[in-house]
DNA sequence: CCTACCGATCGGTAGG
DNA sequence: CCTACCGATCGGTAGG
C-alpha cells in the first residue's frame, strides 16, 4: 500500500464522522450524538469512532468547531469581499439570512441550537459555544465601529446594541423558519437588520401581501 | 382516612412530579427528563411516575403545558391590569424582561429552550410548542392592532414586524443572560423593545457605563 | 481499526 | 402505588 494511504484515509474517515455528527447534532442536539449510532451510520465499530476522539465530549467539541467553520465560511468569509464598515455589515446580513433560508444545517442554525442546549450546562462545550458567540458579537461590533469611523453611521450608534439586535433578528428568523415553517421570518429579519443599519429597503423579497407604505426612517440603535 | 385523601394526594404527587420535571427540562431539555431520574428525585418508583402520564411523551406534553402556564402567569396575566394597546404592550415588555432577569426557570426561558430543542423533531410536542409560539405572536399582534386603533401607534406599523422584533429581543436577552452570563442583555432588550414601540427610554437601568447621548427617535417597524 | 465485553441507564410492561 | 423484570442502548475499556 502507498505510504500515505493510512494517513489520508484516517483524515477522510474523520471528516465523514464529523459530517454525520453535524447532521445529527443540528436536529437532535450535541447531546443526541451517540457513539453507537454514529458508528452504525458511518459503518464503523464504536471503538473505531471513539478512538478518533477519545471521549464523547471531545467529539462534541470537534463537531462544534467544524460547525463554526461552516458558519464562518458561509457568512463571514464571503463578506470580506466588501470593505470594512457599513458595506461589510450589509453583506454579512445578506449572507446570514441566506444561510438561514437555505437551511445549511438540516436542523437550522447549529450555533443557536447549541447555545440553547448548553446555556446552563457548565463545562468545556459551554465555554466553546460562549466563546464563539462572544467572538461573533465582537466582530459585528468592530464593523459598526468601522462604519462610524468611516462616517457611514452616526456616532450615536451603540455598537453593542447594533450587534445585539442583528443577532436577535437572526435567532428570530431561525425560529420562524424552523419551528413554524414560516418563510416570512427571513424577510422580517432582513427588513429589521437593514433598518437597524439605517439602510433602505432593497428590492422586494417574497414577503407579506400587505399594502406597502413609503419606507420609514432608519432605526437608530443609539447610545443611552 | 378521609374520602378525598387519595384524590388530593394524587394531585399533589402529580404537581410534585411536574415541578421537578420543569426544573430538569429547563436545564437539560425536555428529552433530558428521564423517568428513572424523576422517580428518584421525587422518591417514587419508576412505575409510579410513569403510571401518572402513560408515556414519556405525555409527560413531556404535560410539563410543557405547566411551563406555559407559568409564562402566562408571569408575563401575560399581570399585563391585563393595563388597558389594551400600547400601555399593555409596555407592561408586557416590562414583565417579560423581569421574567428573564429573575430566572423564573433555572435554565432560562423554558419556551425558547423547548423551541430550539424540538424545532426539527416532528410530533405532538413540536406541535404544542409551535402552537404556543404562534398564539403568543398573535397575542402581541392583537395588542399592536389595538394600539393602532387607539391612535397610539401610526398605521404604518406592521403588527407582525413588531411582534417578530419583540420576540427576537427576548430571545437575545435570554441568550445573553444564560449563555454569556451578561446582565447587560436585559437592558439591551429593554431599550430595543421600547424603541420598537416608540416609547421613551425610562429611568436608567443598570446598563453600560458609556456616556449617554440624548435619546433617539422611535424606531418604526413599518409595513413594507 | 476490530470483537467482545463492562456496568449503568433508558422507556416501558407484568402482575399484584 | 409497588417489585421485578424486559430488551435496547448508553459511554467507555480490554486486548489484540
Amino acid at each position: 500500500m502507498s505510504p500515505r494511504r493510512s494517513t489520508a484515509d484516517a483524515e477522510h474517515t474523520r471528516e465523514r464522522i464529523i459530517a454525520r455528527a453535524i447532521e445529527i447534532a443540528s436536529v437532535e442536539g450535541l447531546e443526541g450524538v451517540s457513539i453507537g449510532r454514529l458508528a452504525s451510520d458511518v459503518q464503523m465499530s464504536k471503538a473505531g469512532v471513539l478512538g478518533r476522539f477519545g471521549t464523547k465530549e471531545a467529539l462534541q467539541r470537534d463537531t462544534l468547531e467544524a460547525a463554526i467553520d461552516i458558519f464562518r465560511a458561509e457568512v463571514w468569509e464571503p463578506s470580506l469581499l466588501a470593505p470594512p464598515g457599513l458595506r461589510r455589515l450589509a453583506a454579512i446580513c445578506e449572507h446570514w439570512i441566506s444561510y438561514l433560508e437555505r437551511g445549511v444545517f438540516p436542523g437550522g442554525c447549529f450555533l443557536t441550537a447549541a447555545s440553547c442546549e448548553f446555556d446552563d450546562r457548565p463545562g468545556p462545550v459551554h465555554e466553546a459555544i460562549a466563546d464563539a458567540h462572544r467572538l461573533w458579537l465582537a466582530t459585528l461590533e468592530a464593523e459598526v465601529r468601522a462604519a462610524i469611523d468611516n462616517g457611514e453611521l452616526s456616532r450615536d450608534y451603540d455598537p453593542a446594541a447594533v450587534a445585539f439586535r442583528l443577532n436577535a433578528y437572526a435567532m428570530g428568523a431561525n425560529q420562524a423558519l424552523q419551528l413554524l415553517g414560516d418563510a416570512r421570518g427571513a424577510a422580517l429579519a432582513h427588513d429589521a437588520m437593514r433598518e437597524v443599519l439605517g439602510l433602505p429597503r432593497p428590492r422586494r423579497r417574497r414577503a407579506t401581501a400587505k399594502p406597502r407604505k413609503p419606507r420609514g426612517a432608519a432605526a437608530p440603535a443609539r447610545r443611552r
